[in-house]
DNA sequence: CTGAAAGCGCTTACAG
DNA sequence: CTGAAAGCGCTTACAG
């Protein structure tokens, strides 16, 4: 029973059907079984200058969406005989030291989403890894494809076209509920979707509606909308950049005696399960949720040699118009 | 410049101050940067028998203590030189094939909690990890320490303390939104604590008024709530194993026009920060949040080479009577 | 059909 | 002060 002898056993061999004779086979198995033997993952990652591991590198936690990802990601993977690992973004939102992480051999490929605004990851490390042989997807419509494929939706359009329906319906003084790193840079895109609508019907900005931080945490939009509530009496609309920061809004608007949608509408994003029992229901934006599954085929099909030049997938959003926020006539 | 200068220098060498010359030690780093060198992890781990990374195995996703655990620990980790990885327990539940990842030598130390109570982590297995050098905590009020440590609640006690107080002040017909896996084997610590305050209080136990898989999702136990409306008149309390689940029962109670805590008081487990925007405030059992705290410094130590006999660390929960519940005269 | 040997990329005790 | 050599635990092309 060479080590050699074990490892055919255990992992097969490529030029021959049968690894040994029936008989070793069984005594290797059961000494492995009898010892709790299994490879070194290390060792085993030096010899073959591969981890059988994924990565899922995401920002803080909390976020419903990519805990759904890393959810059905990870069902996907372990199908394929792939682990799965995750590795957080640190809280100061720096994505490099995790990037250094797979460079430096952690996983076989990469999901790169949900990332503060204010850290992005840099195009060249990503594309560098791709490069060395780490596939890398990331979620963002913010990325073009430079050597790693991006998955994006059109949130910016939709989120436009969702608030010019709004604004048709006879509204005119609308909140915004930002997420902290909302207006970061040139503005995220949901965040542009807004301007862009406000801009497109000429209604004058207020920054005074836009309210940081609100969507990122129900009881920061609770208290955002108490204060928006107080300070301005004009207020007809609310728009959050997630459906937590909506849901909580409602609640606030309940809570202080205020008529929803009649007096204030609320419209979210995200299209969580929960917008469905809130009273009135939530209007918001979904996607449909075969996104996991497109996402793992194309990694999967990267992992499995394909080299072609990178992609950008593009999966739509959909608003769901339900009570709590209705379309204008146009 | 062997290869043997730029680890010296890259990693410091232990028998002498001076790696190399200053010159030399300049060229070296210069190198290296050009090239954005650095080692491989797996033949790193390999020769050094420690991959510097610690794990994190969790249940579901989704949980915000876990969350909140998973922040702060890596907070610590990565002060200290660690990196943190996740791995999630599959959605059916299993902790063997994570286990079996440790094993096989992913990280250096794991934290294991918030896992189903179906499938269970097996003491052996963790004993035997620590054996191999992998220290292990569990985070469970089920756990003894076999070999490995165990942080724990007071659980079962404290929500038998909350509900015995709640009957104490006239309350008979109380329903308990539970985990889907609270009544699996001999009950969670909470369930437990449920069913003794019932028989201290001589309260028949009515098997329709426990509704799993309730206290995990907050559209569930919104309807949960709908439902026992629906069919029991008498209901006047309802305690959840968690505070989304009594945040959501709140509403659902709220939408029904039934006054809290008046006719229905609400109970939850938790201390979400979101209790406190809740109307009425919700009641609800917390725990200082050093907890995370004197886990990392558990770990730490014994990644230190603590090797004294396991421990077991017991954080006592505090219950913080609110509106939304208040306690009998007793 | 089986097993000895090479080598993945590091680190470090050791010889010079 | 520097560098050659050994070895961490695997896998697999290759020789027998």
């Amino acid at each position: 029973m060479s080590p050699a002898l074990v490892s055919y056993v255990l992992n097969g061999r490529a030029d021959r059907k049968s690894p040994a004779s029936p008989e070793v086979e069984r005594r290797v198995r059961a000494a492995a079984d009898e010892l709790g033997y299994s490879p070194d993952l290390n060792a085993r990652s030096l010899r073959l200058q591969r981890t059988d591991r994924i990565c899922l590198l995401v920002g803080r936690p909390g976020n419903p969406y990519a805990d759904l990802l890393l959810e059905g990601l990870q069902c996907e993977a372990s199908e394929r005989g792939y682990a799965t690992v995750s590795v957080p973004i640190g809280p100061d939102g720096d994505t490099r030291r995790p990037i250094e992480l797979l460079r430096r051999g952690l996983a076989d490929a990469a999901i790169v989403g949900f990332f503060p605004r204010v850290h992005p990851p840099a195009p060249r490390d990503l594309a560098e890894l791709v490069e060395r042989g780490t596939p890398v997807i990331v979620l963002s419509d913010e990325f073009k494809p430079e050597g790693f494929d991006v998955v994006r939706g059109d949130e910016a359009s939709v989120f436009e076209h969702a608030v010019t329906s709004i604004i048709d319906s006879g509204r005119r003084h609308i909140a915004y509920l930002a997420h902290a790193d909302d207006t970061h840079g040139k503005g995220s895109p949901r965040y542009r979707g807004y301007l862009a609508a406000l801009k497109r019907q000429k209604i004058t900005f207020d920054p005074a509606l836009v309210i940081l931080g609100a969507a990122d945490d129900r009881v920061a939009a609770y208290r955002a909308t108490c204060e928006l509530l107080r300070r301005d009496e004009t207020l007809d609309t609310i728009v959050s950049a997630s459906d937590r920061g909506a849901i909580s809004a409602i609640w606030a608007l309940r809570d202080a005696g205020v008529a929803v949608p009649d007096t204030v509408a609320v419209m979210g994003f995200g299209d969580l399960p929960e917008g469905a029992v809130t009273r009135p229901a939530l209007s918001t934006i979904g996607q449909r949720s075969d996104r996991i599954h497109e996402v793992a085929k194309l990694l999967f099909a990267r992992l499995g040699g394909d080299l072609s030049p990178a992609r950008t997938l593009t999966i739509p959003w959909q608003i769901h118009w339900r009570e709590s926020a209705v379309p204008g006539r146009n």
